[in-house]
DNA sequence: GGTAGACCTGGACGC
DNA sequence: GCGTCCAGGTCTACC
């Protein structure tokens, strides 16, 4: 079967693809023959099913296999729209982001959508993953997660969708420390599914809360693992760039860029990017270090 | 509010 | 092959 799906323009699958690390992460692949993605998903009904995203003028087609239903077609609308961020406007950014050297090709790369797993929950974990860790431990543990927990593709049963909360938690702390080797994330991801399958903690309603920044960040850091770091990063994939997620990249690139390489903190990364107001975020992810200033 | 130390893994390095 | 050190954010206890 095959959806057309249209998208606010200037739209760039490649820029989506290629916005940050999620790509490299199961059940995530790129198809590089088609310049595409694929995402296989397991679907409200418990179906699983690979998609195939292509761009196409306007938009993006996705095909997947499967007599589906149209309410299960219509969840996949839903999914590949919020994941791509199709509906997103950045024409503001844009036009702060002309007068940038080191942004003034942002518009014309259709950049600012930032590649998003359907369910904040997905998200949440992967980004929990990259914390305090190197991005090989980040890809290893992510990649456990969905080979243990996760429902299997029926036409290619080793490829698997990323586990639901309430798989997760059915396991328990001392799987997810030793066989997914999660270490001491392992209590956390387990409680965050056990609160999300339970029914205590709806992390998909913050997607379309409203919420003012501040709020969603409190919302954010309430989860056991997320710190300040891990918080502006999801604010950033919820389409609120008023946080920088500083790391230690970050203190090392504007340590090079506006310090001469001498040690700063948090507060020198915030500061250099201040003048971007509800954009800072969203500047610092686009900056380009390797102009010259 | 700020800070120190623990948490855990895997890669790099020296022996 | 083994032991040691280090990098990577967050949590907790303490001041």
């Amino acid at each position: 079967m095959k959806l057309i799906l249209p998208a606010r323009l200037p739209f760039s699958l490649a820029s989506v693809i290629h916005s940050h690390g999620w790509i490299r992460l199961d059940p995530f692949r790129e198809e590089e023959s088609t310049g595409g993605l694929a995402y296989i998903a397991q679907l409200d009904s418990g179906q699983v099913t690979e998609l195939h995203i292509q761009e196409v003028p306007g938009g993006v087609s996705v095909t997947f296999d499967g007599d589906l239903s149209d309410e299960e077609c219509a969840e996949i609308e839903r999914s590949v729209t919020w994941m791509l961020g199709l509906d997103q406007d950045f024409s503001a950014f844009y036009q702060l982001a002309r007068h940038e050297l080191r942004l003034a090709s942002a518009e014309q790369r259709a950049q600012g959508r930032i590649l998003r797993s359907p369910t904040l929950f997905e998200d949440v974990i992967k980004t929990i993953l990259t914390t305090n860790t190197l991005w090989g431990a980040t890809i290893r543990m992510n990649n456990n997660l969905v080979a243990q927990f996760g429902s299997p593709l029926l036409a290619d049963p080793p490829r698997r969708a990323f586990p639901s909360p309430a798989r997760l938690a059915e396991t328990n702390e001392e799987t997810l420390r030793t066989q997914t080797r999660l270490g001491y994330r392992a209590p956390y991801i387990l409680e965050l599914a056990r609160e999300l399958s339970s029914g205590e903690l709806d992390l998909e309603a913050l997607k379309t809360a409203g919420l003012p920044t501040p709020d969603l960040r409190k919302r954010l850091l309430a989860i056991k693992g997320i710190g300040d770091y891990a918080a502006a990063n999801l604010l950033m994939l919820l389409g609120h760039y008023d946080f920088v997620p500083v790391d230690s990249w970050a203190l090392k690139m504007v340590s090079q860029e506006w310090y001469g390489g001498e040690s700063v903190g948090r507060a020198e990364v915030e500061a250099a990017f201040e003048p971007w107001g509800a954009y800072k975020g969203l500047a610092y992810w686009l900056w380009d270090w390797s102009q010259e200033g």
